[in-house]
DNA sequence: AGGCATTCTGTAAACGTTTCCAATATCCGA
DNA sequence: TCGGATATTGGAAACGTTTACAGAATGCCT
């Protein structure tokens, strides 16, 4: 296929470049008819503008980026499909950059701010801690999404997120109320993760007020994603064997460990209890649906959106917490053990 | 954060931009006491090139593109994640391109080649006629990956899948083996999607040879996704309430079935048995484990990239057709009623 | 000391846009 | 008929790189 240049585009229509600019641009300043001769060339000869002179050249542009690390966590993923449905049609446009679970973020942002000043951005997921310095260096508004940054001290990063510790202490409760007292933990205190430390607190609190005397050596593990948590299972068993409930921070989580416990011949629930976290689509599709905690992905989407747009209109940060939601599900069951 | 042009780091460096420019794409005619000059002060003013100007210049540079539309296909991502790791290194650099699922993609690859002379594309799912006026309008190299373009009379197409009908016969024919005769099949010959045509094909070789009298209006829905294949069991039973198996199209919608069939009270497999297709993680972790036909992913990222590599070079398009596996599952058990 | 390689560095012209500014054409009222 | 306002259009200078090409410095050999 030919490439062609405004140059060609212009030369072909009998006019200037600059005109064509300006109707490739929708500028008001031109005849009705020199632009329908400078559309008939451009469709005629499949012209396509260049971005990268044209970004070249006004950088300008306010611009705002969402920013997701890994293709394999559903829930962010879903929540930065919504928050693009979100920002269309904003003076401000958005886009989403994904980045591998293990590239350099502050890298990838730096490249879109040098490219094209990038003007705000929304990072989803944890690791607020990691983060910080990054935010601070680039000086740019920066939603934090889905995680609590209130205490980082950042001048210009807002958040809005679900009360984790709450949620994670509510989901504890119900299985102590239902009599459970030997209760795994899975993605407690991750190293860095600062939600699922949040999380881990709310399960402590929990137990804490239930009197539950725990050992967390005996019952807690740190590995996450279907693979790790099945395997976490295999490891706490090799220290209990009388485990009747499994809280876990991620929907994923509980179906590796319902995987895994089945695997040991276990059923769900009647042997043991299993919760998840984040109320993704599969968790109500899986056998025993999971009882699980539901963010709302439209509610956070849409105020990380409006956070980073207060703040790009030189507003000052602020930090939101959004109501969950406890979802039933099969995976639960008085204790009997 | 300052922005510094490369004009600034030459300034503040004490020497020409284009040394600055020979240090930053590490030419070898720099002396080693100018490149260290030269590397502090980028080190020490935090310079990031400019991404736009660097790829107006030379946008010669020959490159890849692998496109992936949609992020909910997780049996994609996989193969698009497999794929870079497979070009890792490589003479010419691959990079991924996520489109929306609703995005014109022709426009998409328009632009990729507008902007930087993409050399070259990997297309992923189905749907080839579709494409097939776009690639041959491009005219560079493309290679269709999981689907059989052999039959679309391109010059400038590859394509690598397995035999799709062969491994969907061979599903169907395990299910007529074990007794079952009144199986729903679900995805068959949706619009427009070649893949899933050929798997429906594959489905009624082994009906017909197997002598089963079969009409697919009471038999076949086409609708995709978790909650597509749910909602076409319900349609489905609306019709006939003795089906024994449904073979699906995809894992995930294997998974919509299993649910849905437990709603109505209905075991898997021992009332009714489910197939899945991809043989995708979660297949392995559901329960009851989704019996599935598995993609091999590595092999078929690392002959897309080859095969695109080979035309890259002038090399004739090829079609292969690499082997599946069937995999055991617990979805599947002998036709009881 | 002069000539010639051998390194290294600087100048300037691209790449394809956008946009400021000036130039031209058109129209209106006096 | 003219002055001036108003619409259009064109010319040319950016934007931040890369890369020929030419130039300067150094070292070595005669």
């Amino acid at each position: 296929m030919e490439i062609y240049t405004i140059r060609d585009v212009a030369r072909k229509a009998g006019v200037a470049v600059s005109t064509v600019s300006r109707v490739l641009n929708g500028r008001p300043d031109v005849s009705e008819e020199t632009r329908k001769k400078v559309m008939d060339v451009v469709e005629k000869c499949g012209f396509v503008q260049n971005r990268n002179a044209r970004f070249l050249k006004h950088a300008k542009e306010p611009f705002a980026a969402i920013i997701v690390r890994g293709r394999r966590n559903m829930f962010l993923n879903d929540v930065a499909e919504q928050m693009i449905e979100c920002a269309q049609g904003l003076k401000t446009p958005f886009l989403v950059k994904y980045i591998d679970e293990e590239a350099d973020e502050f890298e990838a942002m730096r490249q879109l701010y040098a490219d094209r000043r990038a003007g705000g951005f929304i990072l989803l997921g944890s690791r607020v801690d990691e983060r910080c310095e990054m935010v601070r260096a680039l000086g740019v508004p920066c939603v934090f999404a889905t995680v609590d940054a209130s205490g980082s001290g950042l001048e210009n990063a807002s958040s809005v997120c679900i009360d984790d510790r709450a949620a994670t202490r509510a989901m504890m409760d119900r299985l102590l109320d239902k009599g459970h007292t030997r209760v795994a933990v899975l993605g407690g205190c991750r190293e860095g993760d600062d939600i699922f430390a949040h999380r881990y607190q709310g399960a402590m609190d929990s137990l804490r007020a239930h009197g539950i005397d725990y050992d967390p050596d005996e019952y807690v593990q740190t590995r996450f994603s279907l693979k790790g948590a099945y395997e976490s299972i295999e490891r706490i068993f090799e220290k209990r064997q009388d485990i009747t409930a499994v809280l876990t921070m991620s929907d994923s989580m509980a179906i590796g460990v319902v995987r895994a416990l089945r695997d040991r011949g276990l059923r769900v629930p009647q042997d043991v209890s299993v919760t998840g976290f984040d109320g993704t689509e599969m968790a109500g599709y899986y056998v025993p649906s999971i009882a699980t905690v539901s963010q709302p992905t439209a509610e956070i989407a849409r105020e990380s959106v409006a956070l980073l747009c207060e703040m790009l209109e030189g507003g000052e940060p602020r930090h939101v917490t959004v109501d969950f939601t406890m979802m039933e599900g099969e995976s639960i069951a008085e204790a009997i053990r």
